[in-house]
DNA sequence: CCTACCGATCGGTAGG
DNA sequence: CCTACCGATCGGTAGG
């Protein structure tokens, strides 16, 4: 009855799930398939009745990663908002994913650099979407004079987030997109006029 | 005559300089020291007349790279100057470190994980100190209600730096921390009184 | 998913 | 700094 070809395939998910997590933490070159292996239970070459290899492995990981965070900002970009407004939904629901699965973040942000060829190709395009999608969020903002910069300061401060960021912290997500959203948009400065 | 105990040694410090290379754009684990030796001209195995193991090597690099950030910080420190250029200046010296070697930037605040035991903990002293430094710069800001996300939001702007800076752009170390002190210090939002 | 294994490469050493 | 080498571990495969 049940179609067989490209169903969902749980052990596959828990395999991309332990080795995210290793990757995250040790880094790719720093986690070996025996180490993926016994993360899930199983031998090295136990794995590969379910991937093709290591790279394809974190090939996965970092192109879901890639889509999970694409996917939040343009739901937003369709949305009716003042630009302030859009800046604290865009920093929410990238904090939210980073707080999903920080480990995740970390390896799309910076483990996807051991792809290599066409795989490495597709990612840094899907990393360029990701930022165009902040630029246009960022050039809205009036006090945005250098709008290239505003927005290396709003990912950096939005990306930055994985290297601190607990889930077991007493802050939520949005609580903490939100400071940061605050003080980017008032600045760190003394205000000119105090009323 | 001259005393031969602990002299400069400028081939260690040349393998120093390759080895930070490598790790900075392919990480620790991805580099051999088949790598090292190559890039040095000589091979592996005679690597360690001049240093004692690859942790060793790594260990060297982040210690430099962090006494250098730091005392950048603790000079700053001393000078009478009012927060906000108490914040430029800091600025600039971390970018400026930062620029001049991109790649050891990139090790101390990343690769160090890869270090071990008491040489490990040793390096998140150093890192402790070296955020501290910056709470005490951050805190003095008359906008900063919140100090510790305000020293979270400006070290990832300065740290976000190596990420994307490359020395032969348009803009100079000081420039680019300028237009980030600005953007920090006037924030993005709207002036809710303009002149 | 295991047994058993492959060639390649790893960090590091002895001896000169 | 090279020659020659070490045991350990790597990613991956054949065959069941």
């Amino acid at each position: 009855m049940a179609v067989k070809t490209s169903t969902p395939t749980p052990r596959r998910d828990q395999i991309l799930e332990e080795a995210a997590r290793l990757f995250g933490r040790r880094g790719y070159h720093a986690t070996s398939m025996r180490d993926i292996g016994g993360a899930t239970g199983m031998l090295a070459g136990s794995l590969y009745s379910h991937i093709s290899s290591k790279e394809d492995l974190l090939h996965r990981i970092v192109l879901e990663a890639a889509h999970t965070f694409i996917e939040g900002l343009e739901a937003i970009r369709a949305e009716d908002l003042t630009p302030e407004d859009r800046l604290r939904k865009a920093m929410r629901a990238h904090v939210a994913v980073v707080a999903a699965d920080v480990d995740a973040a970390w390896v799309f942000n910076h483990e996807w650099k051991a792809l290599t060829g066409e795989r490495r190709e597709e990612i840094r395009r899907l990393r360029r979407r990701y930022e165009r999608l902040w630029d246009g969020i960022v050039r809205e903002l009036p006090g945005a004079a250098d709008p290239r910069f505003a927005r290396l300061l709003v990912l950096s401060a939005a990306n930055w987030t994985y290297t601190w960021y607990r889930p077991d912290g007493p802050l939520s997500p949005d609580e903490v997109a939100d400071r940061f959203t605050d003080l980017l948009l008032a600045g760190l400065g003394t205000k000119e006029e105090e009323r």
